[in-house]
RNA sequence: GGGCGAAUGGCGGAACUGGUAGACGCGCACGACUCAAAAUCGUGUUUCGCAAGAAGUGAGAGUUCGAUUCUCUCUUCGCCCA
């Protein structure tokens, strides 16, 4: 018998799909739509197994929703500005646009060979101005609402590179490529004001039922809302400083404290700045990061001031000021008070300077407690604190606080955000210019909108100094209504550029807008959005923000959430391998001998490693299109759904993909046994069980595929061929036949696309396809399975028609000679009985 | 340190609202075909036991006629935040 010529096959139906254009969509608001989108990737050279994941994930759903009926937009596009091109640009000295255009055309190459079921007519790169104009227009749209606007803020500074890094560059300190030790250095930049919306981000969330829970709560942390009071304390001071205002969400923890803290940029600080000490402390806290990990990791410094901080709650107390390298100006109010025995950080900079340690919360009333090592932050009682002693912590003890500093107007209740507003600046090339310039006296004007796209100049060749931008003298020089500008040379942040690209796909093609608004209120909100959960916080926020941000004060846009759905699904991994120098070894490098995996060189054996998410840097990748041109893409599909559902991470092994193409040669085996049973054209005979494994498993797929539990799909195609493979000799009708094959092929159609047209094909099933219903009556079974139990111990099952009752079945066990022993010399004392289901009898 | 989640054969994993634990796949063993091997097909495969049977879902308790599933405590691991 022929095998299965995947090769051909597969080639075939690739291409008759792109010349008829299958999956093109247009709106058509006869149809119920339904938008299926995977993050879409960055195109780093080749696809690796994670996008093959993502995109047959996406790809079944897209397939089974367009055979339901549904009309489908699943498109495709590249993330294309970012880092490595710039990178790889400074490396092979070439142009970034030039290293990523190629990229894209081998990596969409690679995708079409998956067979996936793309609008390929929408395909859409954000590195083309066609697209980033639009997303200039945004920033300019968001800038008149007043929701950009500039600042000074601190960036990672490499002083080597002469270099901005972003936070994944700074390693251990360090700067990734030069190892210097990274500065915190302040810059004007541009910020998207995301804080005007934590309310509504936060809220929405709850919304979002189609989200998994885990995401949410992650979302909801980053947001980060707290209660807590703003306090005034008042100063001590010969200088002009009379009171300094905290944020707390402590209050009650007042007459613990032992210092006020404050940040070096805090207003007060200019009273300071031709101190020669303050100075020297300034910039020993540049030294920091400006990651919230690497401050909180940091050793805790202070510079104190000749400030003494009144107790608000007690004016007869006096404590010192410092500036401390811990405390943040766009944190609260950039001021805290210390309270070291109920905070580690504060107890840590108290032992230092030598401050008092006064503990005002216990564990247990009228018991003496004192701090030593570790500050005490559980919930007790207050103690050591006048009026407000023996309140219980922290419930009553912060509300009492709170309401008595309002009394007596020395604080007021306050609802404070953790989140930050969104730093767009990036002092790079290879991103969306901001399309603002700066007259003479340095004042931020916006670019005409008839001089948009602002274009990034081409470039030859990328210095590892500096950003390029800055020395293209004839494109940073421009000419707006007559007044003489230079060009902003940051480009931003390219999560800007994910930010909306949902919304484009709506209508790619559009020239006015970035998008029509007809096809927007068709099309979104994106119903399935799949991708790996690295992005749960930052991209899914941002997109967020972008839509209450564009939604704002329009009368074209009330969308607020862009996702309405949302599946974060796992990661692919594969054993790793080290030699006997301990040195990474590729899958590809070995061979198996004596059932033992060597290297192919040397025959030397390997340690074998634990299964890893695949990388590079630890050689255990594989590479799909070396396994599609091996196995076929269909093999490939089936396998990467087949071993773990979707959301876990799933283990890449050579047996795995074997078993897959093995699996489509024994279907095509069956394919060949049920043609010649079509062609012998049997006359119609009772008795074959063909609609009910049909049903049974069309009911279990449709259950399955709704519910991600892509898994267990392939299990029902294993068990439906195995079913189908005993009874298909048995001389089946004809017409039955062709019926039931057709709906088993079309239910298999989403996983295995190709193998599924063509066996279609063979049975000449060429009208437009609709996924098969079940009919309940096929399924309908006389006779039930009940579970005989004693003493809740399962010891028979009895099958019995539907319907049996309690008495009946009882007769039917005293019958049975071996259950009958366990009522012998036993008298019955309860039983329980579960219609068609099970029966326990209780003895003693 | 905080939040979230997980733990089931040699391995990946099934078990819908508590009701036959181990579906399906991998691996392994045996058998058929073959001079032989590969491929293919068939049978078996939680553990102990020849068997009848007993034990068994990370550990310990609890609720229940009945718990992988619900509650509590603990252990280990993963992810996110710090």
């Amino acid at each position: 018998m022929e095998r299965y010529n995947f090769k051909e096959i597969e080639d075939k139906w690739q291409k008759t799909w792109e010349g008829e254009k299958k999956f093109s969509t247009k709106v058509d608001k006869n149809k119920k739509k339904f938008y299926c989108l995977e993050m879409f990737p960055y195109p780093s050279g080749k696809i690796h197994m994670g996008h093959v994941r993502n995109y047959t994930i996406g790809d079944v759903l897209a397939r089974y929703k367009a055979l339901q009926g549904f009309n489908v937009l699943h498109p495709m596009g590249w993330d294309s500005f970012g880092m490595p091109a710039e990178n790889a640009a400074r490396q092979n000295k070439l142009d970034p646009k030039t290293w990523t255009e190629k990229n894209i055309s081998v990596m969409k190459n690679q995708l079409k060979k998956l067979g996936l079921s793309i609008d390929w007519d929408k395909e859409i790169s954000t590195c083309s101005p066609e697209y980033y104009k639009h997303q200039q227009e945004f920033f300019l749209e968001l800038y008149d609402k007043g929701l950009v606007y500039r600042k000074e803020s601190y960036v990672n500074w490499d002083p080597v590179d002469n270099t901005v890094l972003a936070n994944e560059q700074v390693i251990d300190g360090k700067g990734w490529r030069s190892g210097a030790i990274v500065e915190r250095k302040k810059l004007n930049q541009w910020f998207f004001k995301i804080t005007k919306f934590s309310k509504e981000l936060l809220e929405s969330l709850d919304s979002l039922k189609n989200w998994p829970n885990k995401v949410k709560i992650m979302q909801k942390n980053w947001i980060g809302k707290s209660y807590g009071c703003e306090i005034k304390f008042k100063i001590q001071s010969k200088k002009k400083i009379n009171e300094i205002k905290c944020y707390t969400t402590r209050p009650d923890t007042l007459f613990g404290m032992s210092f006020l803290a404050i940040s070096v940029d805090h207003p007060i600080a200019k009273f300071y700045v031709n101190d020669p000490e303050f100075i020297k402390f300034k910039e020993e806290c540049s030294k920091t990061g400006t990651t919230e990990e690497s401050i909180a990791s940091a050793e805790k410094l202070g510079f104190k001031t000749d400030l003494l901080a009144f107790n608000p709650l007690d004016e007869n107390i006096k404590v010192p000021v410092y500036f401390a390298n811990f405390v943040l100006m766009d944190y609260g109010l950039g001021a805290v008070f210390g309270c070291p025995a109920h905070d580690q950080r504060d107890l840590d900079f108290a032992k230092k300077y030598n401050l008092k340690v006064t503990p005002v919360v216990r564990p247990e009333k009228n018991k003496d407690f004192s701090i030593d090592e570790k500050a005490f932050t559980d919930s007790g009682y207050l103690f050591n604190s006048k009026f407000l002693n023996d309140l219980k912590v922290p419930d009553d003890s912060i509300n009492k606080t709170i309401s008595y500093l309002e009394e007596n107007n020395i604080g007021q209740k306050k609802t404070n955000y953790r989140l930050k507003d969104w730093g767009i600046s990036r002092q790079r090339y290879w991103g969306c210019p901001i399309p603002i310039a700066y007259d003479e006296k340095n004042n931020p004007v916006k670019i005409p909108k008839d001089m948009l796209p602002v274009e990034l100049p081409k470039i030859n060749q990328l210095n590892s100094i500096g950003n390029p931008l800055d020395e293209m003298l004839g494109w940073k020089h421009i000419m707006i209504d007559g007044k003489k500008c230079i060009r902003e040379t940051d480009t931003l942040d390219t999560f800007v550029d994910s930010s909306w690209y949902f919304l484009r796909f709506c209508s790619s093609q559009n020239k006015e807008y970035g998008f029509n608004s007809d096809e927007v209120k068709y099309w979104m909100p994106v119903d399935q959005y799949i991708g790996g959960v690295e992005h749960a916080i930052l991209h899914l926020l941002y997109s967020r923000f972008f839509m209450h941000a564009l939604s704002y004060k329009s009368n074209t846009l009330d969308i607020q959430e862009p996702f309405s759905g949302l599946f974060t699904q796992g990661m692919v991994c594969h054993e790793t391998y080290k030699d006997e120098n301990n040195n990474w070894v590729s899958p590809d490098d070995l061979i198996i001998k004596d059932g033992k995996k060597v290297l192919k060189d040397s025959e030397k054996s390997v340690k074998i490693g634990p299964s890893e998410s695949m990388s590079k840097s630890k050689k255990n990748t594989i590479d799909p299109e070396k396994i599609i041109k091996d196995y076929g893409a269909d093999s490939v599909r089936l396998f990467i759904l087949s071993d773990s559902p979707p959301e876990k991470d799933v283990q890449w092994s050579d047996e795995g993909i074997n078993s897959s193409y093995k699996f489509i040669q024994k279907l095509w085996a069956l394919n060949q046994k049920i043609i010649q049973e079509i062609e012998a054209n049997h006359s119609p005979n009772q008795n074959n069980d063909l609609e009910k494994i049909t049903n049974k498993f069309i009911k279990e797929i449709t259950h399955n595929i709704e519910n991600f539990s892509y898994n267990k799909i392939i299990a029902n195609f294993h068990e439906t061929y195995s079913a189908l493979n005993k009874i298909i000799l048995n001389k089946i009708e004809k017409k039955k036949l062709i019926e039931n094959y057709e709906k088993i092929l079309i239910a298999i159609s989403p996983v295995i696309p190709h193998f599924s047209s063509e066996c279609m094909k063979m049975i000449n099933v060429e009208e437009s396809l609709v996924w098969p219903k079940v009919e309940e009556k096929f399924l309908y079974e006389d006779n039930v399975k009940f579970i005989i139990q004693f003493n809740g111990k399962t010891r028979k099952i009895l099958n019995s028609k539907k319907g049996t009752t309690e008495s009946l079945l009882l007769d039917k066990i005293k019958e049975d000679s071996k259950l009958n022993q366990y009522l012998n010399n036993k008298n019955i004392q309860k039983k329980i009985f579960i219609p068609n289901k099970l029966i326990n009898i209780i003895t003693n």
